[in-house]
DNA sequence: CCCATTTTTTAGTTTAGGCTAAACTTATAG
DNA sequence: CTATAAGTTTAGCCTAAACTAAAAAATGGG
């Protein structure tokens, strides 16, 4: 009885009941495989995702994995289809994109107001995203003058949860030998590789060359230094070019 | 096997497994019930806590405080004799000490560094205080100069888990009509409570008169105004005397 | 000092989200 | 067009932390 009544008001107010924490990451992470291993760095999820994938991601079995796809599908959040994958629905990509907002709005903040390292935001963040109230993501982002992107250079959704346009990146990976832009995006949650990027320099913003793509990985030049940098980070590394014509691509 | 490898290790580092959410609150729950309901507001665990007592504020079944406690008895946090009620162990007491100081250095920051009212921190520190890290902690810590109480007079325990020395304080409802003081504390946790201290000025460090006790509550003196404040709040309110002779008390 | 009331415990469920092992699909290679 | 590999799901089990119902213990008033 009491239930019904509060069920039927959730419904009239338009609301969902509270997810987990597990939900609003295995969502999250729906959202950002989903947009991955592309060729531009928008969040789209247009492509579906695989258990596999996903368990991987979560640090999960896939056994895991299909038991919360079932609920979420449940709840109207994901598209489910056995043995095919699973894409979100529109409920399940406003919460995704709610769940980044707070996660690379509370990486800036730690940035910017902290005086934490931008490569050390990632993991605080990650625990902090899911127990915050509107309140504090509101307070938060204007204290930060409602920043477009965070410290990695992800884009920052905005409160009504529209992405914000961002300048034409490529992977690092993909350019051609003699390129020179600048670090728009470090693509990776690994802290190792974090890690070392940060002690390279490689963080956005900061200017770099590519020498020439060997078996073993890109030669790159950032300042004075030359480094050689394995396949799979020069593939998380985006780049916004600099003599590239912008203006007319007509 | 694993599992024993990891066991020996978590001895030799003297660590403790990571404890639940519930667990830390449980603790720190005790530690709170403790402390109250006596002349003092130090807080130090002399008396022992009842199950409804804990069942009450934790807002749970009887029956659920039992099974938590005997599980923290057996992880050393608690000593438990079943219908004797809890006490905190040295451990137990640190683990309480170490979420209080997370609560309320958080509710400081909120407040200080985000323009919080001061009423309104504590359900967001109730969230977070245990899903902060320790460089968390110790960079708000730094920002807001090392505290030594929070926006509700409360104290907040040092990095080293020692509590900072309180001037005396005794509560509004115990005071001799015609005395005159300052909030010191407003010990609640009623968020509809706090709402009516804020709405009558009444925060640490305002100015209070102590007119009469009637038997509808205690009326009082605030700038201006004269409010007749229910016993159940004027228990809760801490006053800092302002003619006592503290210098020499022999 | 006993009985009624209150408090606490016991025993058995529930829900969320993991796990393993086995079974089943789909894709791929002959 | 099968046979096998790779990927996925099912079934069954586990733990944490809540719950309910009922039994047992403690307490306090007459």
């Amino acid at each position: 009885m009491g239930s019904l009544k509060y069920a039927a008001d959730r419904l009239a107010a338009n609301q969902r009941p509270p997810l987990s924490e597990a939900q609003e990451d295995y969502l999250k992470q729906v959202l950002l495989l989903g947009s991955e291993g592309r060729g531009t760095d928008r969040l789209e999820d247009t492509t579906t995702v695989s258990t596999q994938a996903l368990a991987e991601r979560m640090q999960v079995r896939p056994a895991s994995v299909t038991g919360m796809l079932k609920k979420l599908a449940e709840l109207g959040l994901v598209e489910y289809e056995a043995y095919r994958g699973v894409r979100l629905t529109q409920a399940g990509h406003r919460v995704a994109l709610e769940v980044l907002r707070h996660h690379r709005l509370i990486e800036a903040y730690l940035h910017q107001a902290l005086g934490y390292g931008w490569e050390e935001v990632h993991s605080e963040a990650e625990k902090l995203e899911h127990h915050i109230s509107e309140a504090f993501e509101a307070r938060i982002a204007q204290w930060l003058g409602h920043p477009s992107h965070d410290p990695h250079g992800d884009a920052i959704p905005s409160a009504t949860l529209e992405l914000p346009q961002s300048l034409p990146n490529r992977r690092l990976v993909g350019l051609e030998p003699g390129s020179t832009g600048r670090v728009a995006r470090v693509a990776t949650q690994d802290q190792d590789s974090l890690n070392l990027f940060a002690h390279l320099g490689l963080k956005p913003g900061a200017r770099v060359e590519l020498l020439e793509h060997a078996a073993e990985g890109s030669r790159i030049r950032v300042g004075k230094e030359r480094y050689l940098l394995p396949a799979s980070l020069a593939q998380v590394l985006w780049i916004h070019l600099e003599e590239e014509n912008h203006a007319n691509p007509a």
